[in-house]
DNA sequence: CGCAACCAGTTGTTATTTGCAACTGTATTG
DNA sequence: CAATACAGTTGCAAATAACAACTGGTTGCG
């Protein structure tokens, strides 16, 4: 099996700061409201059915790691206003990675509404796993490679690198 | 704020399907482990540290929603295995999206390992979206078009289309 | 063969999360 | 100034997860 990623040691991946940010359930649909433009409490609240308390506890969970930030409303002061930051736009290919293999595999999903291009009105492409030079990659095409080294090994096969 | 998603009613996107599969806490960090070659229950339990209950729960979950197989080992029939599918395989993107963000802003997360190209060792792009020709797209670069229609509406401006 | 260890779970119990309904405190509208 | 809207909070019931011990088939070994 060669090099193995460890797993719950160290040499932590991002994957479990990810999770403990958006791993509980609802953050990824406030998450999809906050990119479809819904910014209050009561429109999050009505759109997703989503239990108040359960909802002021996320919202503030993804305000305290960053992905939104609460300002109050100009103009209406009992209003406050939840917006996405940079780092919770960066969740976007994430989501709609999820979103597309939830299309492609899920029984009875039928999406009225289609994602594309602002500027030519055609669907967007597929999300991919690509090399630095734009290759498409699959599973087997990636190894692991340690920090500091040159040396690379195959994913699930004996070696490749020195 | 134009043509608006609908959340929770008809229309439903993949992002509920793909929740419903992989939203409970550990699905993602089962499905990681897989990548990375485990198979056996007893490695699940002990590189990720989750109760023995839950994770025949979860494992039993992937496989009814056909992320895993479960098959008898040959050659060993007290070993069980558990394979990643085509279905499985089709969350890569997904994951690797979403832990390159971990990676990007979480705090203390400088993994020792990179995931490479096998071919040249070189790191794996960042993971993207892109038009139907290859444009790399942003937020306000995506629409929504109506199944049927050839129109199509900013993401978050009055108009666009027709 | 017979016994100990191994594997993949299950069962029972306790802690943590979630969901629901009602309530609170400002701010705004009429 | 009263009624309503908004953004929560509180208290309690239900569901889910964590922990520990146990079960029931293999399998390796003497």
């Amino acid at each position: 099996m060669g090099l193995r990623e460890p797993l719950r040691e160290v040499a932590e991946c991002g994957l479990p700061h990810a999770l403990e940010v958006m791993g509980e359930r609802w953050s990824f649909l406030i998450l999809r409201a906050a990119f479809n433009g819904l910014i209050h409490f009561e429109e999050f609240s009505s759109e997703l059915g989503i239990a108040r308390n359960i909802l002021s506890n996320r919202l503030a969970k993804l305000v305290e790691h960053g992905v939104l930030v609460r300002e109050r409303c100009e103009g209406d002061k009992r209003k406050v206003e939840y917006r996405l930051t940079e780092k919770g736009v960066g969740l976007l290919p994430a989501m709609l990675s999820l979103r597309q293999w939830g299309e492609k595999y899920g029984t009875n999903v039928n999406p009225d509404l289609i994602l594309v291009d602002a500027r030519d009105g055609e669907p967007i492409a597929p999300i991919t796993i690509n090399s630095h030079d734009g290759r498409q990659l699959g599973w087997h095409d990636l190894a692991w490679r340690e920090a500091g080294s040159q040396e690379w090994c195959c994913h699930d096969t004996p070696a490749a690198g020195s």
